[in-house]
DNA sequence: AGGTGGTTGATTTTT
DNA sequence: TCAACCACCT
């Protein structure tokens, strides 16, 4: 169908008004297909045409097309612009989604091939920490040294690149961690099973590592068969996982058609590999590359700066974008004192705006580092400027919705530790953390999940009694409470286990200001449950969907970052801080070289091709930074804005000599020695009437033995690891193995 | 169990 | 500069 030559009437409506390339890309079906969409060309647009000219010309049925994005909104959006085209078809149960989504809904259908209930956790960022601070202080490794948060940040940087603990190479670890990070992430992993649970990351390399296994070969042809085109939403930002995950689906149908900007990807930091866009042609033979070129956003001044800067950077395949819109306004250069010059100028320009007529919603301010806004919104509240800083915590982040969600995990999946670990004291029940310790202890002696180990250590003497009713109490509970899954409203249930377990009486005692807003929070998160059909898909929800809290639409000035504005357009774009060192970062480029100050200019081109109409770049001469003022020079990328695009306004002299200052990170210190004689867990002996002792002895019927609480004593009667034992001062009691010690008495 | 002082370290962030 | 975190103290 050449559709593209002259507008022919009988056309397909949904085809009317692409360009030439656009039309392309939606009619290219077959075969692998690269789309190269720079910013603002109507990416999102070709994406959703395409989907529905796969099903309106029967080439596909919904449930044989896969398409995945980045974030829940782009899968929100094309959701509703392809059921829009669709004349309102319903999308439900189509494989359109985020990564993690799919991923994780094929790994619940397989979960068993990795050692997984299928009703596992997906832990969040903050328990992924705190399983990993565990580890580690397990393995005597000074957390304080070698921060967790730090630690799980290289393993999850190595796991974007598929590699697990035993294909990881000894060299990338160094000494991090006492050169004992590999064997960290390897107990990490083992520990996660046991509490059948994963992480992010785990989600795709799970599936991987099924797929992978020839043995598995029915399950992969399975998918091969079921989805015969595969769309990829911001391919520049998959990582390793993701383009591994992709193609092993891909190969089936070689139907692959991914979308992606290379000069937009901003994302190296976590993992993302533009090298998978770069490297396309050759991952896919006889692809198709398509470009889009024409920007239907900007106006050419903003169009060619963007262009003349990004045209710096070699690791790229190369576009040059137009547009129809004309010339218009040049972009403005300025130059000022300091934060607070640039600050009042910007306030200026904004008021002077809205005077003629501007909307403030119009405007953005968008900056390379948090700690930037803080300048703005002091003025701008001064100035009575209304706004927004967009970014910060979100709902699910709360620590009384996390606590809540604890809860309700605890519920769903009695081995999830780390929620059950989070709630148990709250509201305090005398479950201290020398009992927790006490508690994990014995789940690590036995490999076994925190719950299982109190369900071993209340049928025992081993606890003081207030300590074991008020474990038995909470156990109680939790039971109850899974009894009632199958039988309550979701919704329900959860205001009823927070009223039972006294988490909301606790906050209604609570005296502190803020007390209120939780419990409103609370109550906003059991009303937002009822859109859900059940507490599992709910879950689910939260698990996968770190929804931003949706600002208030009113009209005010939008601060963000750069990285928060992908994808996003404003009129008028403001874009402080351009100077050597805070953009393009220091850090960035001491860390990745050349590679890092490429990804810094690709957010300069970011930051440019936002605007439509109008854009102001700045840079000041002191820069105040963690309370002392430091002299800055110009950005680099300001040399690079053509001139004949460009106003300059300086407002000072600044001098254009001078260094950027660096700061000497010396090396890593040395390294730390610490020898770690962990016994081997001792493992259970099926043989009922034998088990072992702390210290690995035998112990048989009759035995003599000593107990740190109970004293000495006999052995009547043993059942798995429990020992009934006679004690000499206080009588029958039931107690676990390896509290006792054998005493040889001959 | 709650408060305090001292230390540390500080981009970008979605799932 | 400042906030967050932890160890230690009451």
């Amino acid at each position: 169908m050449n559709a593209h030559s002259a507008p022919i009437d009988n056309q397909p409506p949904y085809l009317q008004g692409l360009n030439p390339e656009q039309g392309r890309a939606v009619e290219t079906l077959d075969g692998p297909v690269l789309v190269l969409a720079g910013a603002g060309t109507g990416k999102t647009r070709v994406l959703t045409t395409r989907l529905a000219h796969l099903l309106e010309t029967g080439t596909a049925f919904p449930s044989q097309i896969m398409a995945v994005t980045f974030t829940n909104k782009a899968a929100q959006e094309m959701k509703e612009r392809v059921s829009a085209i669709m004349g309102g078809m319903s999308v439900e149960g189509w494989w359109l989604g985020t990564f993690h989504a799919l991923a994780a809904r094929i790994l619940r259908r397989h979960a068993d091939l990795v050692g997984l209930n299928s009703n596992f956790t997906i832990l969040d960022p903050d328990d992924q920490i705190r399983l990993l601070k565990q580890i580690m202080e397990v393995h005597n490794i000074d957390t304080k040294k070698w921060a967790p948060k730090a630690m799980i940040s290289v393993i999850d940087r190595w796991k974007d690149r598929a590699l697990t603990a035993e294909t990881v190479d000894q060299d990338e670890a160094g000494d991090l961690a006492d050169g004992k990070l590999r064997a960290v992430y390897k107990a990490y992993q083992q520990r996660l099973k046991e509490i059948n649970a994963c992480d992010f990351a785990d989600l795709l390399l799970h599936c991987i590592h099924i797929f992978k296994n020839p043995e598995n070969k029915m399950i992969l042809e399975e998918y091969h068969r079921r989805f015969r085109y595969i769309m990829v939403d911001e391919y520049q930002d998959t990582n390793v996982a993701q383009y591994l995950w992709l193609r092993l689906l891909a190969q089936g149908s070689k139907n692959i058609c991914c979308v992606g900007d290379d000069d937009q990807s901003i994302y190296g930091w976590r993992g993302a590999e533009v090298g998978n866009i770069l490297r396309f042609e050759q991952d896919f033979p006889g692809a198709a590359i398509i470009r889009l070129e024409q920007n239907y956003r900007s106006t050419n001044n903003i169009l060619r700066a963007a262009g003349s800067v990004i045209a710096n950077n070699s690791d790229r395949l190369g576009k040059e974008l137009w547009s129809e819109a004309g010339d218009g306004e040049k972009i403005t250069v300025m130059g000022l004192w300091d934060g607070d010059a640039e600050a009042r100028w910007i306030g200026e320009e904004i008021e002077q705006m809205q005077r003629k007529g501007n909307a403030l919603g119009d405007m953005a301010i968008l900056v390379r580092a948090g700690f930037q806004t803080r300048e703005f919104e002091e003025r701008f509240i001064k100035l009575g400027i209304a706004y927004k800083v967009i970014g910060g915590q979100r709902f699910y982040e709360r620590s009384e919705i996390r606590d809540a969600l604890a809860y309700l995990r605890a519920t769903v999946q009695p081995h999830d530790d780390l929620a059950l670990e989070r709630i148990i004291n709250k509201p305090k029940r005398s479950i201290g953390n020398q009992s927790i310790q006490k508690l994990y202890a014995h789940a690590r002696r036995h490999n076994m999940s925190l719950h299982d180990a109190i369900i071993d250590l209340t049928q025992t003497d081993e606890l003081t009694t207030r300590l074991r009713g008020s474990l038995m109490r909470v156990m109680d509970d939790f039971n109850r409470w899974r009894s009632l899954l199958d039988q309550m409203d979701h919704a329900e249930l959860t205001a009823q286990i927070l009223e039972d377990s006294g988490y909301m009486a606790m906050w209604k005692a609570d005296k502190s200001p803020d007390a209120p807003g939780r419990i409103e929070n609370l109550k906003e998160l059991v009303s937002g449950m009822q859109e859900f059909d059940n507490m599992a898909d709910f879950l689910e929800h939260v698990a996968l969907v770190f929804e931003n809290q949706q600002a208030s639409e009113e009209d005010c000035v939008t601060i963000m970052t750069l990285h928060g504005a992908k994808g996003l357009e404003f009129n008028t774009v403001f874009l402080p801080g351009w100077e050597e060192g805070l953009f393009p970062s220091q850090r960035t480029m001491d860390e990745n070289g050349l590679k890092g100050l490429e990804e810094e200019r690709r957010l300069a081109y970011v930051g440019i091709t936002r605007a439509r109409k109008k854009a102001y770049i700045s840079y000041v001469g002191n820069r105040r930074m963690y309370g002392n003022y430091v002299a800055s020079i110009p950005s680099r990328f300001i040399e690079e804005l053509p001139e004949a695009n460009i106003d300059r306004a300086s407002d000072i002299g600044i001098s254009q000599s001078g260094r950027s200052s660096h700061w000497d990170s010396s090396g890593f210190g040395g390294a730390h020695y610490h020898s770690t004689t962990k016994k081997p867990t001792t493992r259970s002996s099926s043989l009922t009437q034998q088990t072992r002792s702390e210290t690995g002895d035998i112990l048989t019927r009759g035995d003599r033995v000593f107990h740190t609480k109970f004293g000495y004593g006999k052995i009547i009667n043993i059942e798995g690891h429990k020992l009934d034992i006679k004690f000499e001062t206080s009588g029958l009691k039931r107690v676990m193995d390896s509290f006792v010690t054998k005493e040889d008495c001959l």
